[in-house]
RNA sequence: GGAGGGCUACGCUAAUUGGCAAGCGGACGGUCUUGAAAACCGUUGUCCGAAAGGACUUGUGGGUUCGAGUCCCACGCCCUCCGCCA
């Protein structure tokens, strides 16, 4: 959701910025609603007003003298009565359409409408060098057994995986290196509920817009998560915090599902693209002041992570019209895949400013900001909400294994996963 | 799945027959101070409004009533006990 009031005061911006998402309907049908909606407000207010002054004044007449004023007093309520279904009708249809409306883009999102104009900011590391023909993942991890996708296509179709042997032990050193890296910059770690409901999936923008995206657990009226960024977002909601609390950081650990609807044809082997996988996400909570230097934060995490392990990527900033709804600026980090030849995106950070905090109604109170102390509303703000992956652990194998792997199908660990593994290679199986 | 208890503002707690939701605590701002503590004053749910002011808010949604925290109905959530269960 965004600020209707900003809308309101300066609908050219508002339009401008969705302009360089590719145009969004019905800005025009939202500021007649909010004009409609007021004018209605104001005057079933002034109803209401007098109702409740000639109520009070019952409770002050004698009882053997109220029957004139209790008849005054209901003449007044019927009147009021008369508007209310207009002014509901009116309230339901402006939140239903302004819960369409896109965060607006940060003026440095690049511009740009399709994937296309994503701009490469940086390349970080070295492609390894091979005297032999480096091997896609699939077939690095069929000689490995560390997945098998034929055995899940049986029991539950295709883009499930069996994650085997040592693919659960490479499974959890990446989970817990990841924790780790994370507990030492005060995130606390989170194994979140995966289903959730509607207003979860709202509040954090994924509804009303991407409903075919998730599987839906239509008996209970729960939706499979996709990512723990709903679940963690949605574990404030209804509060008001306290600014000296803030950032308030969470490292989500849980599966994800995905419908990938669409999707049909890519990806279709191996790791890349399943229904359902596992991850580690960042969730801040932040003072609007801080969002931008977090936002910097948590992608700084997101690359020493990767620098950690020793994997090539570059950085990739999203376009203007490649954004989600919710997010005003998004940033992914892609691994260089040698032997599939090309970058795989393998972690996404997203400042979604004060968007997901006004849809689920994140408050805080306390401290001075840039628009010094609040005097109305009682000095609630919303804070802004921010994400980014930590570790998606399928794609992390996929780019492990290519990066790391040897002439004979074998594949070395990374030493500062070494540890957590305990061990420092992984061989093929004997056939 | 069954039985019982509960839900009031940031937290804790009141509110006679239905008649202006009080009080305490915390937090924030201010006064005072060399600085602080203490004390005192103010603010502390949402919305409309330039302001004055007003409307809404006692888990949610209905109903009765001139008027509901209070009475009635439905639902949600939390807790306790029983049953079942990794």
């Amino acid at each position: 959701m965004i600020d209707l009031k900003l809308l309101r005061d300066n609908p050219a911006f508002v339009r401008a910025s969705y302009e360089r998402r590719g145009g969004v309907e019905g800005v025009d049908h939202i500021l007649k609603l909010d004009a409609r909606h007021r004018e209605l407000l104001a005057e079933v207010e002034h109803l209401r007003a007098e109702h409740n002054k000639a109520n009070k004044a019952i409770g002050q007449t004698p009882k053997d003298e109220r029957a004139a004023a209790i008849a005054n007093a209901r003449t007044i309520g019927e009147k009021a009565e008369t508007l209310t279904p207009e002014l509901e009708r009116v309230a339901a249809e402006l939140d239903e359409a302004a819960g369409y409306l896109p965060n607006l883009p940060h003026e440095s999102v690049p511009d740009g409408l399709t994937e296309k104009d994503n701009v490469v900011e940086r390349t970080v590391g070295e492609r390894p060098e091979f005297d032999f023909e480096p091997k896609d993942h699939v077939a690095l991890g069929e000689g490995l057994g560390i997945f098998d996708s034929d055995r899940a296509a049986k029991t539950s179709g295709s883009r499930f995986v069996y994650l085997t042997g040592p693919g659960v032990m490479l499974e959890l050193a990446l989970v817990r290196f990841a924790l780790d890296y994370l507990m030492e910059h005060r995130f606390t770690p989170v194994v979140p509920p995966v289903l959730v409901r509607r207003h979860a999936m709202y509040g954090t923008g994924f509804l009303p817009a991407e409903e075919h995206e998730f599987y839906v657990v239509e008996r209970d009226g729960l939706f499979l998560t996709g990512t723990s960024e709903v679940a963690l977002a949605a574990m404030h909601s209804d509060e008001i915090l306290n600014a000296a609390d803030l950032p308030i950081r969470y490292a989500g650990y849980s599966p994800c599902y995905r419908r990938e609807a669409g999707s049909y044809g890519k990806d279709t082997k191996g790791l890349i693209r399943v229904h359902q996988f596992d991850k580690v996400e960042q969730f801040s909570f932040c003072h609007p002041d801080d969002s931008w230097d977090e936002f910097q934060a948590i992608r700084a995490n997101q690359e020493r992570i990767l620098q950690s392990l020793e994997i090539p990527y570059q950085v990739l900033v999203m376009c203007a019209g490649d954004l989600g709804s919710s997010a005003a600026k998004k940033v992914d980090n892609e691994a260089w895949l040698p032997g599939a030849k090309r970058y795989l995106e393998l972690t996404s950070a997203s400042n979604t400013t004060d968007y997901q905090a006004r849809r689920l109604q994140v408050r805080f109170r306390g401290g001075v900001g840039s628009e010094g102390p609040q005097t109305k509303s009682g000095g609630t703000r919303f804070v802004h909400t921010l994400n980014g992956t930590a570790c998606a652990v399928g794609r992390m194998i996929v780019a492990l294994l290519e990066n790391f792997q040897r002439g004979d199908g074998s594949v070395d660990i990374p030493e500062a996963l070494q540890p957590y593994t305990g061990f420092n290679e992984i061989k093929p199986r004997a056939k």
